[in-house]
RNA sequence: GCCGGGAUGGCGGAAUCGGUAGACGCAGCGGAUUCAAAAUCCGCCGCUGGUAACAGUGUGGGGGUUCGAGUCCCCCUCCCGGCACCA
């Protein structure tokens, strides 16, 4: 055995040794039960960042924990490969974004392998090739034809200078991020796959999902928002007709139907019919519209900004009294959201209450509560209670809570066919439509005579070009002829292929099914689907917690309507990693541009972060996840190639719980390396003495014997930790007490001897799912030519005789008993009251009373 | 703004069911080894007072429940994630 811990030779041996014999190669035929552990694949931005080795350590110790306790295990890896990021690498570098994505992917590849995962690399897939997205192009078919894919109208952010649709992120403050250009809103038609028919399953799916984390389960339920409320028509008096179907009735829904005696106004969105018709001889009004029209489609920003509006001089009437109600355009409501008009009851709704004051519109209370006073002055949180309110100034519904009001006014509206009860989603529609090229096309054919045609299967899949090198203007699939000009597959007549791409968030809604027919060429999925799914464990950044498993779940369902798949939910299991974060540093330039520098290249000196290049000092940013926007990756590469693979996993995993965000620091990464060194160290001075039998039972020396019960209780602990509680920074600090204690133990004989053989053993073998090179490096000197299992616990080394308790009086802690394991009770008690602490605190009275809990403790309340 | 989460020594974190706060590691300090250094090994290490035994105090801030609160409840502050076109 080598006397030095070697890190790159022991893991390029076993890489080596694992890639021949295809250790990892997930079996479709094995009769052992199956484990399908999955973490979320990489969008292959160029290199791996520090939450990758995270994501896929913590998977990786699960896959390979799990095959030693005996799983058929699948742990695949693939590229999320489309996507905006090689766009704007095209722009910049002036390479096509596949052959950019390419070699990005062969780069990342090398990466994950040298880190030693143990990946079934022959299910390996790349959303970007045409035969992964062909299946995602027929499903959308099938889907077009049934109607779960409708085209609608809906709002996007407009540069008006680079001529092109932006994403929410390439708009900073309002502005287009390449132009500088104020964003406008504009309407473009999208399709829209009908997420909000699934609303009610994918909401009361939650509850059986025990294996989700309950943070992400609020958060998707409070997403998709289910509420009931009354959807009411406001009467438009009679003139040109208005609203849709020329009905003259202004739609709203509210959530608060019983405070609709209180309406002092209605607020209207800036591209609602009714505001465009007001503003036709209105310039002020016209103008008030325009500016609505800028800025963001972002809720954040919706719900941030300035809240504004004008009256547009029209009035409509009550549903219930009649009475004449001011329309207002308001820029915080947006057309693409419910009725796009909302009713305004300032007395109790902070956002109404708040725009009244601002124009001087009636605030009429209408809800009160016993022994509150309403005031016009300010707002406060009873005027929307609920709970407590009932109601008043409202005529015939005076008195009526919360309930019985929304019943009796959804009556009277229904009887005047002016309203009923509604359940309302918060959730929307899913728009699927990217004015992009980089992204799988959607397999319509728009035909003057026939309209928008589903491309039939025969002839997918529709291919995109690779050749493309996108300006940042517009989407450049509309000046290839090749690609846009096509014949109607219904009549035969030109036609003009559809050149919007879908969201890249369909492709990573279904990949994790097509892992287990990645090479199937007859279908979208065969019946090894059925084999593998659901996934027993899911493991992504909790960034993810809404949005992608909220999708993944909705394509499960829809592959389960098409039969493609038999169950209901795609993860049984989901563990959310937090976020691996660092500090940012940037510099403004004049025009306000900001340029972000890595961490690696900011120093501090005299408590100044300044530039290592130039000696010039940046601003600190703040400390955020780690992205390429803010250029705060840290690179595992270096960390790679300085202590190897097995450092690496071995300090992201000892860092911090993986629910938790992990702040980056290069300190510590050290002391995970001494720890490997030291495990070395330990082993190869047990091997130079001769190899023995693991101890196989017998009376020990006390300090053997201590040594073994630690050993027991840690195989216990660490089994727990990583099977239930996930928890890995315990167990490896579990095991290196444990090392520390069997560096102390002495002696060299047998039977000494075979205690430490046992103890090297179980740990080398607990710590191999987190650190493989090592473990199997180590266990074949210590254990030669033997297949490495998960140790067992030994009940009978646990027993101890004799336990310590802690001695409380009134809670604080005075000293420690130490009694039989077997004591009872009252011999414990006993035992409390008749030691020197207790007599101390109780001066000769008797204790109030005694609280004995079994093995933990006695507190005497004096 | 809305939804979700977090805050514990100089630092990362532990305390799993309301029961010894600070495991394990980093940094630091002292010692051994060495010609010297690195590496390694041993020891100390929340704060205040005390030579010490020990006492007091301490888990973002304020209040509460309890024999006992980092853990449960109410209010607040700050930080992080998401907000539908970043992935």
């Amino acid at each position: 055995m080598q006397e030095k811990y070697l890190p790159s030779e022991i893991e390029h041996t076993a890489q080596a040794r694992w890639t021949a014999s295809q250790t990892y190669r997930a079996r479709d035929d094995s009769d052992r039960p199956k484990y399908y552990c999955l973490s979320m694949f990489p969008y292959p931005s160029g290199r791996l960042h520090m939450g990758h080795v995270r994501n896929y350590t913590i998977g990786d110790v699960l896959a390979r924990y799990h095959a030693m306790r005996g799983y058929n295990v699948m742990q695949p890896m693939g590229w999320d490969a489309f996507g905006l990021p090689a766009e704007n690498a095209a722009i910049a570098n002036n390479v096509p974004p596949a052959a950019w994505t390419y070699a990005n992917i062969d780069h990342m590849r090398t990466q994950l392998q040298a880190l030693g995962f143990a990946i079934d690399w022959s299910r390996e897939l790349a959303t970007c090739k045409p035969d992964y997205y062909r299946w995602e192009q027929w499903l959308f078919t099938r889907l077009f034809e049934k109607g779960v894919i409708y085209k609608k109208m809906a709002t996007v952010n407009w540069d008006p200078i680079d001529q092109t649709v932006l994403a929410n992120e390439q708009v900073i403050e309002g502005r287009g991020w390449r132009s500088g250009a104020l964003v406008e809103k504009r309407d473009i038609p999208m399709y829209f796959f009908r997420i909000t028919q699934y609303a009610d399953e994918l909401l009361s799916g939650l509850d059986n999902l025990p294996g989700w984390p309950e943070r992400v389960k609020t958060m998707q339920a409070n997403w998709i928002g289910k509420s009931v409320g009354v959807r009411l028509a406001f009467k438009i008096p009679p003139a040109p007709p208005l609203s849709k179907g020329g009905e003259s009735l202004l739609w709203v829904f509210t959530t608060r139907a019983d405070t609709l005696m209180g309406v002092t106004f209605v607020a209207v969105a800036a591209e609602h019919p009714l505001a465009t018709r007001a503003a036709e001889n209105n310039p002020e009004l016209a103008a008030f519209i325009a500016e609505c029209k800028q800025g963001s489609v972002a809720e954040a920003d919706m719900a941030t900004m300035e809240k504004k509006g004008m009256d547009t001089g029209l009035k409509v009437s009550h549903p219930l009294t009649g009475e004449s109600i001011p329309v207002w355009v308001g820029n915080y409501v947006l057309m693409s959201y419910g009725e796009g008009a909302v009713m305004a009851v300032p007395a109790h709704d902070e956002r109404d209450f708040g725009f009244a004051q601002k124009y001087g519109l009636p605030i009429k209370q209408v809800i009160g509560v016993e022994g509150e006073t309403f005031s016009l002055d300010a707002w406060q949180e009873w005027y929307a209670d609920k709970a407590r309110g009932h109601c008043v100034n409202s005529g015939k519904y005076d008195g009526l809570g919360y309930e019985a009001a929304v019943d009796a006014i959804a009556a009277d509206l229904a009887a005047k066919g002016l309203g009923e009860k509604k359940t309302q989603f918060r959730l929307r529609d899913w728009g699927i439509s990217r004015q992009r090229y980089w992204g799988c096309p959607i397999p319509i054919v728009h035909c003057e005579a026939c309209g928008d045609v589903p491309v039939p299967a025969g002839q997918l899949p529709v291919v995109l070009p690779e050749d493309v090198v996108p300006d940042g203007s517009g989407n450049p699939l509309n000046k290839r002829a090749d690609f846009v000009n096509c014949v109607c597959p219904k009549c035969g007549g030109a036609a003009r292929r559809e050149t919007d791409t879908m969201d890249t968030f369909v492709e990573s809604s279904w990949y994790y099914a097509r892992y287990a027919c990645p090479d199937f060429d007859g279908g979208m999925l065969d019946a090894r689907a059925n084999k593998w799914l659901p996934v027993d464990q899911y493991i992504g950044g909790i960034e993810h917690a809404i949005l992608h498993l909220l999708y993944a779940r909705f394509f499960h369902k829809l592959m389960r309507d098409e039969g493609l798949v038999s169950s209901d939910e795609p993860f049984v299991n989901l563990l959310t990693q937090g976020m691996v974060i660092a500090d940012t540093y940037y510099r403004e330039s004049a025009d306000g541009k900001k340029t972000w520098f890595n961490p690696a290249d900011v120093e501090t000196r005299d408590d100044v972060a300044v530039l290592k290049a130039d000696g010039q000092p940046v601003v600190a940013g703040g400390t955020e996840k780690m992205a390429k926007s803010k250029n705060n990756g840290v690179d595992p590469q270096a960390l790679i190639d300085q202590y190897g693979a097995d450092t690496a996993r071995l300090f992201t995993m000892f860092a911090a719980p993986p629910e938790q965000s992990l702040e980056w620091s290069d300190a510590g990464v050290e002391g995970a390396h001494r720890f490997l060194k030291r495990l070395w160290k330990l082993a190869f001075e047990h091997v130079q003495g001769g190899t023995v039998a693991a101890f196989a039972g017998g009376e020990l020396p006390d300090a053997a014997k201590t040594l073994r019960r630690q050993l027991h209780q840690t195989i216990h602990k660490v089994s727990d930790d990583i099977e239930r509680r996930k928890q890995f920074n315990t167990a490896i600090a579990a095991v290196m007490e444990l090392m520390n204690a069997l560096a102390k133990l002495e002696g060299m004989d047998a039977t000494t001897r075979s205690v430490r053989q046992e103890v090297l053993e179980a740990a080398v073998a607990m710590l191999a799912p987190i650190v493989p090179h090592i473990g199997e490096a180590l266990y074949a000197e210590l254990k030669p030519d033997a297949a490495m299992a998960w140790p067992a616990v030994d009940e009978a080394a646990l027993v101890q005789d004799e336990i310590e308790l802690m001695l409380q009086v009134n809670g604080k802690l005075r000293g420690q008993i130490r009694v039989a394991s077997a004591a009872t009770r009252e011999a414990v008690e006993a035992a409390a009251l008749a030691g020197e602490v207790a007599q101390k605190y109780l001066e000769g009275k008797p204790p109030k009373k005694v609280v004995v809990v079994p093995g933990r403790l006695v507190n005497i309340v004096v």
